[in-house]
DNA sequence: TCAAAAATTAAGACCTGCTGCTACTAGCTC
DNA sequence: GAGCTAGTAGCAGCAGGTCTTAATTTTTGA
């Protein structure tokens, strides 16, 4: 690790901690080579915590994190909603959703994001799959965002016919029609 | 906090550190009604790290829960599997694999415990799912154990045709049909 | 080119939340 | 009374810092 200006090293260390949060001073010192001293400044003035404060910061945040992530009880951000009608969500397809060896996300992705938008749209307190027919028309990798646009094309009794559109900034990648059903009374499907 | 017995003050101490791992010995002391020291003792008996090496353990657990979480290449448990032709899995529907309110699972753990199966099952280096017919015949609550079996019906050039059904401990739940694609070199579908 | 300003390093006192060790006491028990 | 367990106490030392004061080096601007 060569020598270099103060805002480079300062750029440095932020992705280092982000990185690594588990580095202490003296590390990160060797790393950027300079003394320990002058990352205590550099922290005091990026308003970096110290170590043990980051560590407690992951560890109180990962409590309810690890909680949430799974909470979610939508899969992608919405991005737009007319209940009842059709709705937009965005899904970025990150490292951990692709198979290792392909690099080709893992279709339940895609899946899930449409099924949970289609869940959204529907004005109604209780609502679960019941049909789907997806198709997946390419393959989708690391790092592309998913637009998926779902649209409430008919309603049956406590049936909803919807249709979902997942596209990349190409082409439309995967499609789904689904049966939702709206739950509550009728335990019939 | 009246004085009791060691025992159960260490079966306290137990509870009181999982469900609050941020206290330091002098406030589980307190808490206790005996000395810091007979708290360290306690921990050293016990096997309970410090509150330091406690929060370090989350934060690391944290990291990697995450994203273990959504590692997982296999959405359930493969409990049977032969390779070309069938296969079956076990997925275990938990608490955060439901809807607050209703307490039914999310379509999608279905999906994509039928998904992976049907992946696993074909014998060839990289698949990809390309059209999927579901039925969410009854819905699933928390603490089922779901089994899904799944079968490839025909194979036809780079085409798998997979059927996978889906049972708690009295009925099917689920089935889908997939057409699942070998890549490689078939491009078009 | 030279002084002022900025950046870096150093040194020392202090902090928290411990570990590890030795020592002591109280209470019971055989 | 000897021997045990349980609980306390005190002190040195450590990691990984903070905060402060000060000296040294580098850069820069006029």
């Amino acid at each position: 690790m060569a020598r270099v200006k103060k805002k480079v090293r300062q750029q440095l260390l932020v992705q280092q901690v982000r990185e690594k949060p588990f580095l202490t001073d003296e590390e990160l010192a060797r790393n950027l080579a300079v003394s320990v001293q002058t990352i205590r400044l550099d922290r005091l003035e990026l308003g970096i915590p110290e170590l043990r404060g980051r560590i407690r910061q992951m560890a109180e945040h990962a409590q309810n994190k690890v909680k949430s992530i799974q909470k979610s009880e939508v899969v992608g951000e919405l991005i737009d909603l007319e209940l009842g009608h059709s709705g937009i969500s965005l899904l970025r397809i990150t490292d951990d959703m692709v198979f290792e060896k392909s690099k080709i996300a893992r279709g339940h992705y895609m899946f899930s994001q449409a099924d949970s938008l289609a869940q959204a749209i529907i004005d109604a307190p209780l609502v679960v799959t019941g049909v789907a027919n997806v198709k997946y028309k390419v393959p989708v990798h690391v790092g592309e965002k998913l637009i998926a646009k779902a649209e409430i094309v008919k309603v049956r009794g406590n049936k909803y016919f919807v249709w979902v559109k997942t596209h990349n900034d190409r082409q439309e990648v995967f499609r789904a029609k689904f049966i939702m059903v709206s739950w509550a009374e009728a335990k019939g499907m």
